[in-house]
DNA sequence: GCCGTTTTCGGCCCGACTGTTTTCAGTCG
């Protein structure tokens, strides 16, 4: 039995549903589409789950029921199933590549492929640019040529974006908006309000009294690259860095109720629509309405206080259990943004850093932050030039001069220590027991099996003074997954030996991620969140990880490094007498 | 094909925009 992943099984999924929508068959396409999304969403492998409970496990999986689990199980004992053959036969194109194409869906594709023979990405450039396409019925000149400038983009783009990437832009293009006369409110909504790491597109809501007006400054902005639509209320650009743009001028009476609409996402919005129409309401973008009468739309509280709900946060807003504790007034009161007080990674040139030990603190101090821990790399990472114990004392030298000459402010010693492949420490205790702070971390042995990379870092975690585990999932998004590990055991381990989790903050990392974060809170683990800087303008990251620990439904109390210095050290040693 | 304080049968989110059309299908979010 070969291993296959979920997003293998999705995406099959996901195919089966434009197969079907090809076809013009009612209803199948949304129940696929529904189950490949909660596969994909799924913390657990689906095959795991078929080889401990079989079919039965399976229609536990919501959106999957009896055909689906049969499929799914042949797609786990023999790599396909038989209908989806059948429609490979038929239409045998890369459904992938053609839908990626803006504009290009399951009926296109039909066509081009029976008229003219387009299998893939290459094919239908080609098609195009030799104009065959727009001699096809029911295309023209404009369809070819949105093809080509789709194609174009996607050959600059491919796929998402970080947050840390997209953000700066979008903060610049608010900026511009707001400047525009009779223009009241601005709000980008979608993933980057609710805060995700990674960012598909951007939506940016406007109230103005000119809509017309603000869609002509906006395609005017020098971020936008070319534009696809432009309507009195909606417009859709591609911005220079590649990635899509919307903006919708709304009425200031809608304009919570879209926020809400377009905040949400799909998952979090279909419940709420079902649950307002159960209470006998209607819910759409332009307001919450009971028959004729609109009874709530100015603002996003009063639509959530209509349905019996509590106010939620955009971060939580992925229907992952926070429209249940809504209704039933269960919400955690979520850690604020910039009420992290001391940063507890931080890199500097004594290993892979940019700057001092100095330029660092003083720019800290700058931002707010009450103390930092510095913590540079050690011996075992020679390509970040570590230090070893007799440069680590030099370090805490340097440390001890600068708390002399900074007031108001703490340099914490530390290191980010290597997990060495047997648990053992590059750093002998004798030097830990000299730092105020003892991280660790995995940089080497990336592909360890699960057993055996769970049992290292659990030995590691069972030194007596290491007191933070930093990013204990060791991926880099978009670059590497996560290596091999049973996080479950990880946190049972920081409960039991009294180590702290890191939320590394740094855009690409934000390890942990939001379930983990969730798991080890339920846990009863504590938290930190710090920036992984490796030069000062990494310092900006700090609130991607308050984001990512909002998004893991954290309060502040989860997280130790919201407190001043001196109860911080208190706590976190503290967390070792508890065993 | 899935699912149930709407129902084990009969419903499934829905509106904007585009392009190619003379009234709408397809795509997207």
């Amino acid at each position: 039995m070969k291993k296959i992943f979920n997003f293998e099984i999705a995406n099959i999924l996901y195919e089966m549903s434009e197969l079907y929508e090809m076809e013009n068959v009612q209803f199948k396409p949304r129940a696929y589409r529904r189950a490949a999304e909660s596969i994909e969403a799924l913390n657990e492998n689906v095959s795991d789950i078929y080889s401990k409970g079989g079919i039965k496990a399976l229609l536990e999986i919501s959106g999957v029921g009896e055909a689906i689990a049969e499929h799914i199980e042949l797609l786990i004992k023999t790599g396909t199933f038989s209908e989806y053959e059948k429609f490979k036969k038929k239409i045998p194109v890369k459904w992938d590549e053609l839908t990626s194409v803006q504009g290009v869906g399951p009926k296109t594709i039909k066509v081009l492929y029976k008229k003219l023979n387009v299998k893939n990405l290459k094919d239908l450039e080609r098609a195009a640019k030799q104009g065959k396409i727009k001699k096809l019925k029911n295309f023209g000149e404009k369809t070819e040529e949105n093809i080509l400038r789709s194609i174009n983009f996607l050959s600059k783009s491919k796929g998402r974006f970080l947050l840390g990437d997209i953000l700066p832009v979008v903060l610049s293009i608010e900026e511009a908006l707001k400047k525009i006369p009779g223009v009241s409110q601005v709000t980008t909504a979608g993933s980057i309000r609710r805060q995700q790491e990674t960012i598909g597109d951007i939506d940016i809501l406007v109230t103005a009294k000119n809509p017309r007006k603000v869609m002509d400054i906006f395609v005017a902005l020098p971020e936008v690259d070319t534009v696809f639509g432009k309507g009195k209320t909606k417009t859709n650009v591609i911005l220079k860095n590649g990635i899509n743009a919307d903006i919708r001028v709304l009425d200031p009476e809608s304009y919570g109720s879209a926020l809400q609409y377009f905040t949400g996402d799909k998952n979090h919005n279909i419940k709420l629509r079902i649950i307002a129409e159960k209470k006998g309401y209607k819910l759409n973008e332009y307001g919450l309405s009971k028959g004729e009468k609109k009874v709530a739309g100015k603002t996003e509280e009063e639509i959530y206080k209509k349905l019996g709900m509590e106010y939620i946060e955009p971060e939580l807003r992925t229907d992952s259990g926070e429209i249940e504790a809504s209704i039933a007034g269960k919400l955690p009161k979520l850690i604020s943004y910039n009420s992290i007080l001391g940063d507890l990674q931080m890199h500097t040139k004594w290993s892979d850093g940019t700057s001092s030990i100095k330029e660092m603190a003083l720019l800290a101090k700058k931002n707010g932050l009450k103390y930092i821990a510095i913590t540079d790399h050690t011996k075992n990472l020679g390509i970040a030039s570590g230090l070893d114990e007799k440069e680590l004392v030099r370090h805490g030298k340097e440390i001890d001069k600068l708390n002399k000459e900074i007031k108001n402010f703490r340099i914490l010693k530390s290191a980010e220590i290597n997990v060495l492949k047997n648990g053992g420490l590059d750093i002998a205790d004798s030097a830990l027991k000299k730092l105020d702070i003892v991280s660790i971390a995995v940089h080497s042995n990336f592909k360890m099996g699960k057993k055996e990379m769970t049992a290292r870092v659990i030995k590691a975690m069972q030194n007596p003074y290491v007191n933070i585990l930093f990013h204990p999932t060791g991926r880099v998004i978009k670059q590497r997954p996560s290596y091999e590990i049973d996080m479950d055991e990880i946190i049972k381990t920081a409960k039991k030996y009294g180590v702290a989790l890191e939320i590394d903050s740094f855009s690409d990392r934000l390890d942990l991620n939001d379930l983990n974060i969730k798991k080890a809170v339920d846990a009863g683990v504590k938290l930190v969140i710090d920036t992984d800087a490796h030069s000062p303008s990494h310092l900006s990251f700090l609130n991607f990880g308050v984001a990512q620990a909002r998004r893991g439904w954290a309060k502040k109390s989860d997280i130790l490094n919201t407190l001043p210095v001196d109860k911080f050290l208190k706590a976190i040693k503290g967390l070792k007498n508890k065993q």
